[in-house]
DNA sequence: ACTTACTCTATCGGATTAGTAGAGTATTCT
DNA sequence: AGAATACTCTACTAATCCGATAGAGTAAGT
């Protein structure tokens, strides 16, 4: 399951994403509107500025905006700097790999393959999901 | 990540569906074989009976042994026995739904349909994963 | 200067994970 | 019957993670 702090990032990036022009939104309406504790959100977008996601803008008329372009932010990013590596194992991840240490024989562990098929459909479509094919999405939607 | 109990569970399950034809299977030659600290493998064989996929004998010769067909156990089963969930959403599994609390409206969330087929397929696989198959898959592999 | 608003450090309760200890109960062999 | 075997149950623990809060600090704008 993802972790709140996931899903308050990717409502929080589709937030920003939404407002793009209407340059920074400050974290209290942010956390306001998406119904965010305003001071893990805090530490949520203070993350994601560091991931080089948003900028900030400190003083009056400052806030968080996005920095970058909606369409190359997909959840598989988001959720990897949350929550970690996106695998069920940890024998198929390509950034963390690691050997599962009460696995006898990696070359012929039975279920390494499908775990790995698993990890490989579920990335990629997590990939293709980025903030502004989600929001068109949300639009689709709305109108039904 | 799969827990350590979810893979403790699936190792045992393979090795018991190896010895099938061979009797009860002491605690203690599962736990020494597939290097899992015994007190804790107990645990995860009592839940295994408990669930169906298992019986035990006590006293001199008994052991735990598998009562079900290697082909109807898939790790699907196994895993949401002891991990819950394989969906990464509380809305879109079907057994134990609950809505997201911080959704504001599911019909028009954006994220939801990714996260409903990612976990679609997800189950699939897994499903089509079941102990025959894996047992299988390990020999053809050592064949290499 | 003063206010606004982001930033940093520390802390906290509760839940979960992984594992241990030990007494208790049922079964079988002699 | 009694001993030995082997599963079963209850309780406990250490470590880690999750979600959240508090408060002081720092930077920017007016």
């Amino acid at each position: 399951m993802l972790s709140k702090k996931t899903k308050y990032a990717i409502n929080a990036m589709l937030f920003l994403a939404k407002r793009k022009e209407h340059g920074p939104v400050l974290i209290s309406s942010i956390a306001e509107e998406q119904n965010i504790p305003q001071k893990f959100l805090e530490a949520i977008l203070l993350d994601l500025k560091n991931a080089g996601y948003l900028n900030s803008k400190k003083g009056r008329g400052g806030g968080y905006y996005l920095i970058k372009d909606p369409e190359e932010v997909n959840l598989a990013e988001i959720m990897r700097l949350f929550d970690g590596p996106i695998a069920l194992l940890p024998c198929v991840t390509y950034r963390y790999y690691e050997r599962c240490e009460e696995c006898k024989d990696e070359e012929t562990c039975g279920i390494r393959d499908v775990f790995l098929q698993v990890r490989n459909e579920t990335v990629e479509k997590l990939k293709a999901s980025n903030l502004a094919q989600i929001i068109d999405r949300e639009s689709e939607l709305g109108e039904n």
